[in-house]
DNA sequence: AGATGGATTTAGACCAGGCTAATTATTCTC
DNA sequence: GAGAATAATTAGCCTGGTCTAAATCCATCT
């Protein structure tokens, strides 16, 4: 199968969008997804579908088959492995390393990748706490943090899985110094869809919308 | 100026070319160097020459202009700089490492080299025993390395510069373990534009075209 | 100087991946 | 259950990069 990084994406925009929704995609998703205008998207579908890459029934929505799976599951691990060489090596910061990677992860060889994991140690998990695919594309378990939204008010907590794809989120949660490592105080977890908490290096108190929230994933500190 | 992958390769070929014949180069080279038919080199040299990169007289030959050789020696700093990583860090081997180089080239960002560079120590060469261009794009000063050709018979030498770009040449010279660091004894260098040299590694002759033994770039063995 | 052959360009086609405008399905609302 | 609103697809066009076949240029040789 010889895909091209523009089919490519499209396949890890379905991927992200399952994940999210936990059901089958609509076209109009995915032209949101990646920026492009839907007609696009149901032509892309159709070549997709043809290449028996995933599922797609017109007017109904698309779904990954298992032959699209594992190719979006290949990109996640070079693009994990390439973010953890980025941060642990260059110097990239978390919130700069994802669109180097994103590039990348379309041209570095099955070869390359093997061979970056074992330069880097077979890492299970990423500098953003998400969790790496292995050589046979398993996905490790579960990650092992908490939802920001499950804490309580005066929880102390360690930040450890961040949302970094969407450019605002990343811009914002950087601009608030919240990060991988991040101390933080929950001050409030609001019913109308808010947390807020407090960095412990700025204490200034930072409003989260709960979609944010609840991809924030940290470890309660034992006092 | 935001080029594609593809012009981009059209621009290596036709710095590599004016550097092989050290005059301006012709469609047909072009097209044998990149394995593309004629016609196909034409339009692509109208459409670089539009885009200020090339000199291009139909008929008579092109060359590049110094944004053209700009962009080339970004692309050689950007896949030397790989070249040197993926063998002192990935292991790669020197035969193999000229193509992940060659892809990636294209994709990494500016910022990217810059942080490669550095965390290699701003190598000026390659492990090939090429020249790297420093951040501004400046070639090293002139390889010290002499031609094989210009050495006599019975000279101890080492060699230090490879060409590795031709599968071919590549591969002869790795199948007869020549490479960089390989120490040898030159044997005959005949008028018929034939070198014979014996590594010491394998006491076997080995014969080398002069197109070939021009190529390759060596120290002579002080005893 | 003219004829010829090889190199080169022009003409016309195709595919991937985009777009806009128009049409058709599906879903929502009353 | 009909009409309106929304979502999705179809139709038709464009660009970049490729090809083959046909036309044209130009260097060389007599
Ligand atoms: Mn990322
Ligand atoms: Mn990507
Ligand atoms: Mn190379
Ligand atoms: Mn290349």
């Amino acid at each position: 199968m010889d895909l091209s990084p523009v089919a490519e994406d499209y396949l890890k925009a379905i991927y992200h969008l399952e994940d999210e929704y936990g059901r089958s995609v609509r076209t109009t998703e995915i032209s949101e997804e990646l920026d492009v205008t839907s007609p696009t998207v149901t032509s892309m579908l159709d070549s997709l579908d043809e290449r028996g890459l995933v599922d797609y029934t017109p007017y109904q929505g698309v779904e990954l088959t298992d032959r699209g799976e594992e190719i979006v599951l290949q990109l996640v691990r070079n693009h994990r492995l390439l973010e953890t060489f980025l941060m642990e090596y260059l110097d990239y910061s978390w919130s700069t390393v994802h669109d180097e990677a994103d590039r990348l992860e379309h041209h570095v060889s099955d070869e390359f990748t093997r061979r970056l994991a074992r330069f880097l140690g077979e890492p299970a998990t990423d500098p953003h706490g998400d969790p790496i695919p292995d050589a046979d594309l398993r996905m490790p378990d579960e990650s092992p943090y908490t939802p920001l939204t499950e804490y309580e008010p005066g929880d102390n907590v360690t930040v450890e899985q961040v949302p970094h794809r969407d450019p605002d989120v990343r811009e914002y949660l950087s601009q608030h110094r919240i990060g991988p490592g991040t101390r933080l105080v929950v001050d409030e977890v609001s019913p109308i869809d808010l947390v807020t908490v407090v960095p412990s290096s700025t204490d200034t108190s930072v409003a989260l919308p709960t979609h944010v929230a609840r991809r924030i994933g940290a470890r309660a500190v034992t006092k």
